[in-house]
DNA sequence: GATAAAATGTTATAATGTAACGATTATTTC
DNA sequence: GAAATAATCGTTACATTATAACATTTTATC
């Protein structure tokens, strides 16, 4: 979880996912609330990807693992992560990506790679309040934010062969 | 459709729509694409409204005209007004909005008021190539932005008593 | 340990969107 | 204008995404 926007396609990953449960655990306890075993999982399961994953592939994941969970299930802990700003929801897949730096509260800019799928996090506050400024000036309070761009990644610009999904 | 973003809740709103509906013809013929009688329904029907409005909503509605349509013909006829740009898509909503400048192709910015779920859109060039060159100095090249600002607009933040839906 | 609150299980259904294929209508070409 | 082609539309069925409602279990609090 460097400075780089996409990581390179080969990386440990598994480090990643055990960070982000490690930050997680420790961004619960300071905010007094549970990371349950339930919830811990799907935010592994969506780990596991660099790239947004529906709820209804979790759901499908949950249960090769033996929980024999229903859809209300994994909404509920998709909404639990939402709230305690571990994951995003990316709107234009109807997605969930984990959130690379969930210390503390923020409005990320995503970029959505057409061809691999994975997602990348940007945290440009100078545009962020660019725009909720200009929302004032025509008197809209802005709460919250919505961007994502959908393009082409570096990588698969260079390799354009055709898409590699894994 | 003049230089506001939020219209006032009381105007001629019969002029919205037979101005949307003028343009769009013209821009049709400009493109060589058919506004064809159905089309051009389902693009009245979004215009009857400032707010966006869902594919079933849209669906009911043409119902109500007689038109005993399904699914298909709305997302056929909404594809074919967004491919020439008439219209948005709010994905943050998955609604569709009337688009008020579609002479030329752009990219718009939506401020989205939660309490009266209406629309507006702002089309400021300047911070989509911010974000877009923001993309291009990590390698990655934008092919579509989605923006969307959930929020309050001036009218409720004044008026702030309960919503007032009509 | 009793009580209240939070989290989870379970069933059913709502809301949104698309595939596939045939029928019709418009456009082009001869 | 008739035949061929392309675009549009009708229709059925189904896929995908999301939520309501209520019962049960677990956890926290007193």
């Amino acid at each position: 979880m460097g400075k780089q926007a996409f990581l390179p396609r080969q990386h440990n990953h598994q480090h990643c996912v055990d960070q982000a449960i490690e930050q997680a655990r420790a961004i619960c306890q300071r905010l007094g609330s549970r990371l349950t075993p339930q919830r811990q999982q799907v935010l592994e399961l969506i780990w596991q990807e660099h790239r947004p994953v529906g709820a209804y592939d979790l759901l499908e994941r949950m249960r090769e693992f033996g929980h024999k969970a229903a859809p209300p299930t994994v909404y509920r802990a998709l909404e639990f992560l939402q709230a305690n700003g571990l994951i995003h929801r990316i709107e234009s897949l109807n997605a969930f990506t984990g959130c690379p730096h969930p210390d503390h509260p923020h409005q990320g800019q995503f970029l959505v790679c057409t061809q691999c799928r994975r997602v990348a996090e940007l945290e440009m506050d100078e545009i962020s309040h660019q725009l909720d400024k200009a929302a004032e000036r025509v008197g809209f309070h802005s709460e919250q934010q919505t961007i994502e761009l959908s393009g082409i990644c570096a990588e698969c610009q260079h390799h354009s062969l055709q898409a590699d999904h894994e």
